[in-house]
RNA sequence: CGGGGUGUGGCGCAGCUUGGUAGCGCGCCUCGUUCGGGACGAGGAGGUCGCAGGUUCAAAUCCUGUCACCCCGACCA
């Protein structure tokens, strides 16, 4: 593939002796080819860096600004430096990680087909005018003129660039597919940037977008990208979950974002034993089997006064009301909750959500199941309108079906609030609720028999221990960071920039796109939230910015030399090597900055070299007494394995 | 946007209650010693105490205003 030897060349210095100070005093060592390892698969092409050289300063202590350790790590071993909030300048080091990172990106998105492409950061209005999108992210983006007062703005996103793009050059069936990608500088102006690199208002993210004209062909380009992503993460060496990230509200397109679980995670999603994982946001509520009722007693109003929440009124039925078998609880009762949903086009709609008393709502997963209206808690005014919803005591009987009966006799201000119900209450359960009078509720109201809604809603929130839709046991909740994003967009945006293509029957046809994102710089913060510990970064060696730390330790002359000539064979093998050549710095700093810094392979040649030893360590692993004159073998194999890993 | 906190040398902090002209650790520079786990001695460089205004003989310290940053929450293709 590529034999990547390359010359040490005369930028090798020999460690500085003593009185002439740190100045570049060179004594060039000259290499001897034929010692050269021979070349493997995994290497590509060497390199050694000098920390007597290197443009970095290690911190001792913590940045006072930094809670989380892939922040707080990667600002102590000098790879970013902070530059304004949730902005941040990349050194030597951290430039290298993200190098590599990028490379596994583009060869897995080259892999399926993708061509990189580029487009600007700074971008006209006119395109995200057309997409409304200019005035829908508000606040969220950087936005600027020109000298002439033309609107500009920081790209948040590419969506309208690709395809206007697309549109130019493109104009028939025969065009597609289409799968171009970049990986650019995105700028949301986040209101609150936090954890360093993971929620930054500058940020790397490869997005790619695809073009099809018909369905199968977008199935097909989601399915690659989706198996792209997969092996992206596995190279990268990362944990990742995939979940489903819509409950498919947003026009049944499909959705599925790449999280790697850290506490850390601003993402809540749930998994089973079983291997269902899923969004919040998208989680099924598993519908019970019906039950019968028959031989349930009538539904009957009894005076409950003073019970204005679930708490009071569990308490009040097991005062007056006690059950032989057992004590009432929480979810005994239908707690109906209303909320106000704003659709896009400005109109306000009441809606009641009816859920077991045990659960709250949880305004992402309605906000989710409602899209794109958006929700908020209604407001005393919303009440007034609707005199039959009595607040704490509302039950189904003015709601929904009901209420258009009850209500729909006395003329205009008829129309009943819609009621939808939590996927549990199904036929046969019987229900403790509101009579819609002060002091007053129902018991025995039997779904199916007493009442009906206008539908179900998922808007209960999500429980530890809650069943897993597909049967795969119970859930546990977890965290973590998105790290890619996979969506059918569909014909939205081309629909709204035109972009259309002749298709087999000379007809116009809008194309279909989808959009897939990988955070570049959030994936690097979520390595190093995974590979850390007390002392520092411990990277995979196949992101980690050199291979191999290389300590000399000792005084004599003959440390350094001998591992001089132990890194100059190894860069001739093809490893990348930081070597610590500072000719002061006592030992213990020595091996703090390497395990600060993370490298996955440390050699150390010491105090070991009289006795014809030097020694090879792996960051997380065991250290071992190596000849010297098999060290850059042992070492090039260990460093093969760790790639290989 | 709501709540909490902090602004003092490159970094981390003390000093503020009780005003008197700035200090500690790390880092940095010089010389010497040291050299396998964040060395030692000696000597040095470096600060508009976030900014503006006020009180006072005198303000890092008290008062008013303002800006910035951090954390929690809300928000977030």
């Amino acid at each position: 593939m590529r034999p990547a030897v390359r010359s040490p060349r005369n930028r090798t210095r020999a460690s500085t002796s003593g009185s002439s100070g740190m100045g570049p005093s060179c004594s060039v060592v000259m290499w001897d080819a034929s010692r050269l390892a021979p070349m493997s698969s995994a290497l590509r092409s060497g390199d050694l860096l000098r920390m007597s050289s290197l443009f970095v300063r290690t911190l001792r202590e913590d940045p006072a600004d930094a809670e989380v350790a892939s922040h707080r790590l990667l600002v102590r071993a000098g790879y970013i430096r902070r530059a304004a909030p949730g902005i941040y300048s990349w050194l030597p080091l951290g430039l290298r990680v993200l190098g590599k990172i990028e490379t596994i990106v583009r060869e897995e998105m080259n892999a399926i087909g993708g061509q990189e492409v580029h487009f600007p950061a700074l971008l006209p209005r006119e395109p995200y005018e057309a997409t409304g999108r200019w005035t829908e992210y508000g606040d969220g983006i950087f936005r600027l003129q020109d000298r002439k007062q033309n609107d500009y703005l920081l790209a948040p996103t590419h969506e309208e660039m690709f395809t206007l793009l697309v549109k130019d050059l493109y104009s028939s069936y025969k065009d597609l597919p289409l799968v171009i990608y970049q990986i650019q500088t995105k700028y949301r102006d986040e209101a609150r940037p936090r954890a360093g690199l993971i929620r930054g208002r500058e940020f790397i993210m490869k997005d790619s977008y695809s073009f099809d004209v018909h369905d199968d062909g977008l199935d097909a380009a989601y399915a690659k990208h989706r198996d792209a992503y997969e092996r992206i993460f596995t190279r990268l060496g990362l944990d990742y979950v995939i979940v489903s990230a819509m409950s498919g509200a947003m026009g049944g397109s499909k959705s599925e974002e790449f999280l790697s679980p850290s506490p850390i995670g601003e993402d809540t999603f749930v998994r089973s034993a079983g291997g269902y994982a899923a969004n919040v946001e998208a989680v099924v509520t598993p519908v019970p089997e019906s039950l019968p009722y028959d031989d349930a007693p009538a539904a009957h109003v009894e005076d409950t006064p003073d019970t204005p929440t679930i708490e009071t009124l569990v308490a009040c039925a097991n005062e007056r009301f006690a059950r032989p078998d057992r004590a009432w609880t929480a979810a005994d009762t239908l707690k109906n909750v209303v909320l106000a949903l704003r659709h896009p086009d400005g109109r306000r709609e009441l809606l009641v959500v009816g859920l077991p008393g045990d659960r709250d709502v949880d305004l992402k997963r309605l906000e989710a199941a409602v899209a794109p209206a958006e929700a908020e808690p209604a407001t005393e005014e919303d009440f007034k309108a609707h005199p039959e919803l009595v607040k704490g005591y509302i039950g189904p009987q003015v709601l929904g079906p009901q209420g258009a009966q009850v209500e729909g006799s006395d003329g205009e201000k008829s129309s009943a609030v819609r009621y939808l119900l939590d996927p549990r209450v199904v036929p046969g359960t019987r229900w403790i609720t509101g009579a819609n009078e002060p002091g007053r509720h129902v018991f025995d109201l039997v779904a199916g028999r007493d009442f009906t809604a206008d539908g179900t809603i998922e808007a209960a929130e999500v429980r530890a221990g809650d069943p897993a839709p597909d049967g795969s046991g119970p859930l546990e909740l977890a965290r973590g960071i998105e790290m890619g994003h996979i969506f059918q967009l569909g014909r939205t945006y081309a629909e709204a920039l035109g972009l259309t293509v002749l298709d087999e029957n000379g007809k116009q046809a809008v194309v279909t796109m989808g959009s897939y994102g990988v955070g570049v710089t959030r994936a690097l913060a979520a390595l190093a939230e995974a590979n850390h510990d007390e002392k520092g970064l411990a990277w995979p060696a196949r992101i980690a910015p050199v291979q191999v730390h290389m300590v000399a330790t000792g005084k004599g002359a003959e440390v350094f030399e001998a591992a001089e000539r132990i890194a100059g064979e190894l860069v001739a093998a093809g490893v990348e090597v930081l070597y610590d050549d500072r000719p002061k710095a006592a030992p213990g700093v020595k091996f703090a900055d390497a395990e600060l810094l993370g490298a996955p392979l440390l050699v150390v040649v010491g105090r070991g070299l009289k006795d014809g030893v030097v020694e090879v360590r792996e960051r997380v692993g065991e250290a071992e007494q190596i000849p010297v004159e098999d060290a850059v073998a042992e070492t090039v194999r260990r460093v093969e394995a760790l790639l290989d890993d």
